[in-house]
DNA sequence: TATCTGCGATACTATTTCGGCATTGCTAGT
DNA sequence: ACTAGCAATGCCGAAATAGTATCGCAGATA
């Protein structure tokens, strides 16, 4: 039983006839008779009662013209689907990234494009710290992540620049710090911090610190909050300042006045997209294709 | 995308190279990266990817193996499912039979032979006399009928004959007649008689007729009932006596004495297995082959 | 580092399958 | 009796498929 027997069984089915189904197809009528006779060896059934006048279908015959429809359809809902999937128009793609970093409208941009030029894609966003984002990349639980690295050569994954945050100071709206804001991060000095977890994202906290040492800078933490949010929510509250990433500044958030610093702006803090090597989704290779397109390439 | 490509694509995921599968396909190996390829650019996706230490399967890959058995699976029901159809191990077949005949030994055995024989056939019983069944068979609501008919030769049916049977009489068994019993027609002559309605069979009725006005025999009819349960309930009530086929005298039935008669042991009542020509369904072959089995064939 | 081994890919040849053409045989309608 | 339309058959060329020999490549081995 191939498939192209059953292509010429159907047509000749609803032509009525071998010959009428010669002319339909454009196949000669003689091969069309061949086939329907394998079909019917291949079977060990008759299909057809054969009459001077036409052709008759069998009860086995009406059965199969049914069934042939059904696997015909199949093969061609397999087929686009598998395009689908192998030219990354549907799968599954889930990707990480610092809840920050959702404001961020280049970022944001390129999430939205995504889902709009691939809505057949399960695209799953998982809110995530570098750290867990790193380990879930590794495991294969996440396909992509939006993350602090502390290199750009990380083994086993590729990456790409998506966009070079800074740093920028969170104070309360209603303190002395709003009212008469410091120029330099020496004016901190006696200032209440509210500060990060190492362990959450060991490379941005580090990043940060190594920078604060190179200005002679030591923060004097009152506080620890477990995520930005956290952070900025207590600076909100008036438990102190906070130094967070820049793009925490592109919303507004009631309560906080951010405040750029020289010292702070001269703070690269990279933001990366990375991906295991030798992950070939095609969802993913179109995710790529968006960042790469977005921002000029780099290694 | 052909059946044998799904084949050696499954072949080659399961063995887990191209070179295994030769082997245990015993195909040559280009044959199958031939094929794969060919696949490939059927579905216009890659399916795997090639490594110098075998071969991986990609996303859109992993997908096809499912559909691919699927889709083998499909097609070996389908191939089972037309054998079973075509050799009438399976199917639909719808029997007529006068529910008196039932009780011929014959035909109750021609019926449970069948259903034991053929259990996959949906093998339906309909209890209807000559008439509908005559209707029924030249409309296709039925496949073939076990009744009475006017002579062997129907337009648009074949026949064979199942069973000869003839006339018997049954009286109440507290009766007059059941004490002393008559031994010809003319002792009827006074007797009340339940009668059947000509249109339920016109045959069986005109038969038995002819009969007995070849006999001077002029029923004194007092009662009509529908069909025969009906007739013989009457004449287990003592409403009068009854002529009826002898086959309703297989089994015992309280209040009812069987009375033979020469004359009417005379008189030929043939039942006939009966169908349309042309309807060629292989279950009801199967049929008529146990039918032509127990008795020899007659035109 | 040189060699070996097992893999997939390629080029070429042989075989099988398939389609087209011409023709025949058959039956229903004229 | 004749014709028209159908399926079946035989034969030939074309296309698809499988087989053989070989290559290039990468990982394992010494």
């Amino acid at each position: 039983m191939e498939f192209r027997q059953l292509h010429y069984f159907l047509a000749v089915v609803e032509a009525g006839s071998v010959s009428a189904a010669s002319r339909r197809v454009h196949v000669a009528q003689p091969a069309l008779t061949r086939q329907i006779r394998l079909l019917e060896e291949d079977l060990e059934t008759r299909l057809f009662d054969r009459h001077a006048r036409g052709m008759q279908l069998t009860v086995a015959g009406r059965a199969l013209v049914e069934e042939a429809r059904e696997l015909l359809d199949h093969r061609a809902r397999i087929k686009s689907r598998l395009y689908a999937l192998g030219s990354g128009l549907s799968g599954k793609l889930s990707l990480g990234i610092t809840v920050t970093h959702l404001w961020v409208p280049q970022v944001a941009g390129l999430l939205s494009d995504y889902r709009q030029c691939y809505p057949g894609v399960a695209f799953e966003v998982f809110p995530l710290l570098s750290g867990p984002q790193l380990e879930r990349l590794r495991d294969r639980r996440l396909d992509a992540g939006v993350l602090y690295l502390d290199s750009d050569a990380q083994p086993g994954l590729e990456t790409r620049l998506l966009h070079c945050d800074h740093l920028i100071l969170a104070v309360p709206e209603a303190s002395q710090w709003s009212d008469s804001p410091p120029t330099r991060l020496a004016d901190l000095e006696d200032a209440g911090i509210v500060w990060g977890f190492r362990q959450a994202s060991p490379v941005y906290y580090d990043r940060m610190l190594a920078h604060f040492q190179r200005h002679a800078f030591t923060p004097r933490v009152i506080q620890y909050g477990a995520d930005n949010i956290a952070i900025l929510s207590m600076v909100a509250a008036g438990l102190g300042v906070a130094i967070v990433p820049a793009a925490s500044s592109w919303h507004p958030m009631p309560g906080i006045r951010f405040l750029r610093l020289p010292e702070l702006d001269d703070c690269d803090m990279p933001l990366w997209f990375a991906w295991r090597s030798g992950n070939d989704s095609p969802a993913l290779a179109n995710l790529i294709a968006l960042v790469d397109e977005g921002s000029p390439p780099r290694g």
